[in-house]
DNA sequence: TTAAACTTTCAATAATTATTGAAAGTTTAA
DNA sequence: TTAAACTTTCAATAATTATTGAAAGTTTAA
């Protein structure tokens, strides 16, 4: 495989991986691109590679500078701005949870919990079984943002560390 | 908050988690109403309570089945099918780690891989970045995936007691 | 067997989400 | 200042995905 088809296939796959993932394609090739990018590329860069509009280009690239895993970067005597990607696995890991966590999964927590506290005067068992069974999805899902908060409280090589001891 | 109340909030809550993980609302809408419904229900009971019509019904419970997270019942002297969801939610997070691993993570493991074991001749700077860059994703995404796969195979309360541990 | 009671399929359509591109906005060099 | 070089916004549109519902298919009781 030559260099052109590796890149295409690359780009082409995180884009289909963050479909199923309920991430914009768009947002998902833009980072791919600037991923394996050795210099920051311009809007029009990124319009040229992926062959999309200005807008479409804008509007995500921002979103991944919200998401913190891009960066504006300026080059004297160059008045357009270029961006970059944040390089480090971990740091991709660990933003991507941070996001993750607090837009889908910490709300959901808080319905939940509410949910799975109601009491009612009658306790039917429609009644007992919506507390048992949501209480059991709460304790989950707590769980599992708390390792999230692990990751995203990580010090450097901390997900590694534990990853290896996981799978060991 | 009353039972219908805390019932409608948990399964249209379900269901915009599920949108924003790739999973159709009507799959995680009949999901949530099956996992707190003490008893079995019929295709008639979905479609009813959700407001949804036979054939959206029809084609994702079977999904559901599919993902074994779901499973028929017969009713004696009856013709209808009903649908039960598995309780367990141990069991539930172990089939959706299963099917998600399966579906979506292994396939980009594999052109990860391919891609980042691409050879050159003449070794460019920008060939030298996707293989980093690749590797890289590739050793965290397998990393990810192989805890997965703890999971998958884990026995009852294996998880659980491995969160413990992290989250101690 | 047959026909009633169900479920599934799938083309048409609706709903949602992504994308475009032109106009408006912003920044900076001169 | 101004005007050129950029970026952002947003209404219109395209693309994608979900949903409907009627027709076809299947199962089972009699």
């Amino acid at each position: 495989m030559k260099y052109e088809e590796a890149k295409d296939k690359f780009i082409s796959t995180w884009g289909v991986l963050g479909s199923s993932w309920g991430i914009n394609k768009a947002m998902a090739q833009i980072h791919a691109l600037l991923w394996i990018s050795p210099e920051a590329l311009s809007m029009e860069d990124i319009m040229e590679e992926l062959q999309i509009s200005r807008g479409n280009t804008s509007m995500n690239v921002r979103q991944l500078i919200d998401w913190g895993i891009v960066y504006k970067e300026t080059k004297a005597g160059d008045r357009k701005e270029y961006f970059a990607s944040e390089k480090n696995v971990q740091e991709l890991a660990r933003q991507v949870a941070k996001e993750r966590s607090k837009r889908e999964i910490k709300p959901v927590i808080r319905i939940l919990k509410e949910v799975s506290s109601i009491k009612e005067d009658e306790e039917s068992e429609k009644t007992k079984e919506l507390i048992k069974q949501t209480k059991a999805l709460y304790e989950l899902t707590n769980s599992m943002d708390k390792m999230l908060d692990k990751v995203v409280n990580q010090e450097k090589n901390w997900m590694t560390k534990v990853l290896m001891k996981f799978i060991s």
